[in-house]
DNA sequence: CTGAATTCTTGCAGTCACTGCACTAGAGTG
DNA sequence: CACTCTAGTGCAGTGACTGCAAGAATTCAG
């Protein structure tokens, strides 16, 4: 009996998971992402601290495992692709899929989307989107050797990137600060 | 005299943030930005740990320093641009005008790229970027009450994304592994 | 059904980024 | 030469995250 999930062991797995990932995204809209601690998750999740790291590799990762889920469909779907395609198509192809899916959770999918707008980590992001394409802008200048103007190639960045986002993103730029998201980013060896 | 540096205060403090700022790209270089630790750093520098905190608000910062104080010029660039341009439009004129800037410190600043590329926050800003894309699709789809088909507004922002960057992005897209990059982020309230 | 192999869960101790607080030494000022 | 202000520092603490090893539950052999 039972056959959609295997044995007790994994459907005692899922459920925790899913107990955290709740527990987590309660919390998180309560108090805020930088408002709730491990332990805060932990309990509410009823299980120990220790734990938490065997389901999610960081607590970052509750809110963002979706995204990471979904980009390792996209990497399936990349490989698929034509091999002459632009690298931005195949992309472009693969988000497509992967968004198809999006509509059948969209509860709890409008629900991570908030906390992420909420969160410091979102104007990370923003800012990672601008700089992304001075950081392309800087690629060619160095694969250039320095030689072809900086500025020249940054502006036609920005220029294509213009012409694109112009009929998508046109709500007020939120003025950079240099201070992004980071409160206290660890990382280590 | 030396009416260059005010008074014998800020030169000192001048000297040390570069001194921070030398030792932590050495290190970064040799060891790596997760292999280095604060203290290694604040030993390097001649400085107390503590003090690090004085001059750069987390670790992530001595590299990506340099973008913040632009990006701050950049504010001001912003604040300039006639009101009616388009935001994106802004943003290309000033990251265009602070670009000029970039030319002027060509060997920190490609030591600095290298850096970045070496750190595994690169990734992290990449797919950020692409997220971004998706990001923006979705917050249409938000704002639209879900009723306008995301896999069409998707489609739509990476379509724009497309025709912009083809020009000037065409390596290999690296396949998205949804770890990206946070060893062990920290944030607080 | 029972004991062994496997897999979790948890506690413990430790690392490291980062913070608030309080103290001290030295620079700027009159 | 006081007097103020501030930057450098030490200390204690928080919180994310890790390796390790013991203990409990699960699966598997026989």
């Amino acid at each position: 009996m039972d056959q959609g999930g295997a044995g007790l062991r994994e459907r005692k797995k899922e459920r925790i998971r899913e107990a955290i990932e709740m527990a987590a995204l309660d919390l998180f809209e309560q108090r805020g992402f930088d408002g709730t601690t491990l332990e805060d998750v932990a309990a509410a999740a009823d299980i120990a601290p220790r734990t938490f790291f065997h389901y999610f590799p960081s607590k970052e990762d509750v809110v963002l495992s979706d995204y990471g889920r979904r980009l390792g469909r996209i990497a399936e779907v990349l490989a698929d692709a034509p091999a002459g395609d632009p690298p931005v198509r195949a992309l472009r192809a693969a988000f497509s899929e992967v968004a198809r899916d999006y509509e059948d959770n969209r509860v709890i999918l409008l629900r991570r989307f908030r906390i992420m707008m909420g969160s410091p980590s979102v104007p990370r992001l923003i800012a990672g989107a601008a700089l992304a394409a001075m950081r392309t802008a800087l690629r060619l200048w160095v694969a250039d050797g320095g030689r072809t103007s900086l500025p020249e190639l940054v502006y036609r960045a920005f220029d294509t990137f213009e012409s694109g986002l112009a009929g998508i993103e046109d709500r007020p730029v939120p003025t950079p600060t240099g201070k992004a998201t980071r409160g206290k980013p660890r990382r280590r060896k």
